[in-house]
DNA sequence: GCCGTTTTCGGCCCGACTGTTTTCAGTCG
């Protein structure tokens, strides 16, 4: 089992102990486990082979024993116990919005509900409303809630490619209303994950009426969920739910702070500020209940007040998901700014859509100082991947566009097929040739874990490897990465000195967040590339530039935000360390 | 069930909105 499905196991352990209404202390505390464990990037059976699973927060004795015979034998006797007497069905009733442990309960006991099935059977027959604490209306919103829960066929994430976009054109209308002072997104979406649940909207505003008008007019909302004097949450036609909250600009710091997340991060944040005697919520810092009172409130107008009334650094939005932020001393992270040049992108040598000079140039309008031109290998025909003999012509292109050019310099690499046996689609003296070559796995993505893994430390350890791309092989929301021993991949990177990917690209984001972090602990390098197939293409370096910013990177750990004469001194330093070995 | 420069026991973040209620429970984030 990987992280991923072990915390998928705590997590719907802690579902059925809610519906049975446990102690809800211990259901968070599964929970919190949980949240940890799909954090962690170390993979959690080295833990357990090293006894050290109680190393991870939120893991104590008892949940530690749990985990040892989940990993060990696949289950473990509460979590049997819990499926015994839950059926699988009714813990599925959570999906269904506004229906929770309670109401899942309830509809279960009094009614036998053990799907969502039977759940809207039960509402269209006017089973539901006479339970106590029911009534027409909650029928009525259960049963349109089931039928939304039924044309969401996928109930995914939206991925924040295309997230952030749509965040950007709701935005751009919020701003248009007259008499709004500040407004930005929040959630998520602020601290640029993957993928987003819900879009998240703060404005400041001296009155909320107008500026909710407009939100739950906008021509992309689809439903209205709620709306109040303050918060208003509607459905867009997408399918995802947008919220917007109306602040006071006075508490535009604490309302931004709170509303921004992650859920993790602000109870821990709030933890911190109960051992001071104080009480954060989105309006204010307050003396806690029986404290000695403060002289009022503090007021927060802007977020990095409120880090420094609690005694603690300013954090990064990035990285606000009580991964080890207040624990650890946050290094300058790298920004968008500090990207020098592109290490992969196609022309219409290959796949691309544009020239070797268009691509040059839009680089060079976008601050570049060096681009690597990296067309495929001749495996990869479905894209028109280059003989050694185009790649010479080639050559004598980029030579000329180097010559018509200033103030920028294009390199030629190549995006070289790693072929199912691990052998790379070039030969040695080809390769040699090329002034870096970029190394990527298209095929065989789902072949074992060993090997796999085998073809992927050949290519990290063949001599004229630089850069490994996209290296999981992962499209957001459609396929998973590959099984790979990410230990021995991570360390053999950053002993060989082997570049690893940062594909910027929305689709892909891989490597991702995790795995870089633990690359760079390992002390491996970096690169954020875009893998652009049209001018165009080259901006969406800020997503890769968030991925690393979520690693906890800095400049040191990102080649393309190094000058080129540090890169390729660098490059050679490392082909004399591999001579030696 | 976890955790500890206030604690090995007694805490555990905090508030908006809705619908069913005559003061609050449930859900959500």
């Amino acid at each position: 089992m990987n992280n991923s499905q072990v915390a998928q196991v705590l997590n719907s352990l802690a579902d059925t102990l809610e519906i049975q209404g446990e102690v809800i202390y211990k259901v968070l505390a599964y929970r919190r486990a949980a949240e940890n464990i799909a954090n962690l990037g170390r993979d959690i059976n080295e833990l357990q082979c090293a006894g050290q699973l109680r190393s991870i927060p939120g893991v104590g004795q008892a949940i530690a024993e749990k985990l040892d015979a989940l990993l060990t034998t696949g289950t473990f006797d509460l979590l049997d116990r819990a499926r015994a007497e839950v059926p699988a069905g009714v813990v599925e009733l959570l999906r269904v919005q506004d229906v929770g442990p309670r109401k899942v309960r309830l509809f279960w006991k009094e009614l036998g509900v053990t799907s969502i099935a039977e759940l809207e059977t039960a509402a269209r027959e006017g089973k539901l409303k006479n339970l106590p604490g029911m009534g027409a209306k909650s029928e009525a919103k259960i049963l349109a809630n089931v039928e939304a829960f039924k044309r969401r066929a996928s109930q995914t994430r939206m991925p924040l490619g295309l997230a952030f976009p749509l965040s950007q054109a709701i935005l751009r209308e919020l701003i248009r209303v007259p008499n709004v002072l500040r407004a930005t997104t929040a959630g998520s979406l602020r601290r640029m994950q993957e993928t987003i649940g819900d879009l998240d909207f703060l404005v400041a505003a001296e009155e909320a009426a107008p500026v909710m008008e407009r939100f739950v007019a906008l021509p992309m909302v689809a439903e209205i969920i709620a709306r109040g004097p303050t918060k208003s949450s509607v459905r867009l036609q997408n399918g995802a739910q947008a919220d917007l909250r109306v602040l006071d600009p006075k508490r535009w710091g604490t309302g931004l702070q709170y509303f921004t997340g992650s859920q993790a991060h602000n109870v821990h944040l709030r933890e911190i500020a109960q051992k001071k005697g104080l009480s954060l919520n989105e309006y204010a810092i307050t003396r806690e209940k029986g404290g000695t009172p403060l002289h009022g409130e503090i007021l927060c107008a802007e977020e990095a007040e409120v880090y420094r009334a609690l005694g603690v650094p300013y954090i990064p939005p990035e990285l606000r998901q009580d991964r080890g932020e207040f624990d650890r001393e946050i290094p300058p992270l790298i920004t968008a700014d500090d990207i020098l040049g592109d290490l992969q992108m196609h022309t219409t040598w290959s796949d691309g859509k544009a020239s070797v000079e268009e691509m040059a140039r839009a680089a060079q309008a976008r601050g570049y100082r060096y681009i690597l031109i990296t067309d495929h290998t001749q495996s990869l025909g479905v894209a028109g991947g280059l003989t050694p003999e185009r790649l010479r012509q080639q050559r004598q292109e980029i030579d000329a566009v180097n010559a018509r050019l200033t103030g920028i310099r294009v390199l030629q690499g190549a995006e070289v097929e790693v072929r199912a046996d691990g052998s790379l689609d070039f030969s040695d003296d080809v390769l040699a040739s090329l002034d870096m070559v970029v190394a990527a796995l298209h095929t065989g993505l789902r072949q074992e874990r060993e090997k796999f893994t085998a073809r992927m430390l050949a290519a990290i350890r063949h001599p004229h490897v630089d850069v490994i791309a996209h290296p999981s092989g992962r499209l957001i929301g459609e396929r998973d990465g590959a099984d790979l021993d990410w230990e021995a991949v991570l360390r053999a990177a950053a002993e060989t000195r082997t570049i690893l990917e940062i594909n910027a690209h929305p689709s892909r984001l891989d490597l991702d967040d995790l795995h870089a972090r633990r690359a760079i602990e390992l002390g491996g390098k970096l690169t954020i590339s875009t893998d652009a197939h049209e001018p165009d293409g080259l901006d969406v370096m800020f997503y890769g530039v968030a991925v690393a910013r979520r690693a906890w990177a800095t400049v040191e750990d990102v080649v393309n935000a190094w000058p080129l004469e540090r890169l390729l001194s660098w490059r050679a330093e490392r082909g004399a360390k591999r001579d030696e070995r």
